[in-house]
DNA sequence: ACATTAAATTTAA
DNA sequence: TTAAATTTAATGT
């Protein structure tokens, strides 16, 4: 959890719920709230000129969305979709810099959240530059895995499809697929009810 | 080595 | 019981 439940509700922060394939905010538009997933998933995308899907981030319990565009003034460069339906808590743009002020130690934990998050970008955005594709999905698989404290081997119950997989790493579906078999062949990860294990 | 297209099958809403 | 996701195969770049 970022921030606690208890605090945001104390400076006005509200409960809203979401179904699948809500938006939260579409591109483009002017932020004007922080959002922090209580219950649900939801993802960050973009579609380019051919129309193909680019994620860039999917969000679950604790995490906050796009809290970057909170301290500058910017428009948003993704669109929110929710992909687990759920619930946010919602705290106007305002009411988030006044509780920040008052409370530095909150302040600091936004900045080591942010220092994370940029720092595992980093390493996908490496990894993505790569021409193999097991390169870039075990990025991907890394950056999921880096959220889970167990980091033994085939402990980490892998929460995309093959889809998604292929949505964040600019691969095709089938792509993923074959190369996701290979990587089970060398032991790399495991595939259970279609489920990946890493 | 990966993309594209198409078609079949499984799973989830 | 539709829609979405997964898988295999054939063919193209």
């Amino acid at each position: 959890m970022l921030i606690s439940e208890e605090l945001l509700l104390s400076y006005g922060a509200e409960y809203e719920n979401f179904d699948r394939g809500d938006i939260i905010f579409d591109e483009g538009q002017t932020p004007k709230n922080y959002y922090q997933v209580v219950k649900g998933r939801i993802k960050l995308n973009h579609y380019n000129d051919d129309g193909k899907e680019l994620i860039l981030a999917i969000l679950e319990r604790g995490l906050s969305v796009c809290e970057l565009l909170l301290f500058i003034d910017k428009k948003y460069p993704v669109n929110a979709v929710v992909i687990e339906a759920g619930t946010v808590l919602t705290l106007p743009k305002a009411a988030f810099s006044i509780m920040l002020d008052e409370n530095p130690g909150v302040s600091k934990d936004i900045n080591i959240f942010l220092s994370e998050r940029l720092y595992y970008k980093y390493l996908m955005v490496e990894n993505n530059a790569s021409l193999y594709a097991d390169v870039r999905i075990k990025g991907v698989l890394d950056y999921h895995k880096s959220f889970s404290k167990d980091h033994s081997p085939f402990s980490f119950k892998v929460p995309l499809t093959r889809q998604q997989i292929a949505a964040m790493t600019g691969l095709r579906v089938e792509t993923v697929i074959r190369t996701i078999k290979n990587l089970e062949k060398k032991d790399v990860l495991k595939i259970r009810d279609r489920r990946i294990y890493y």
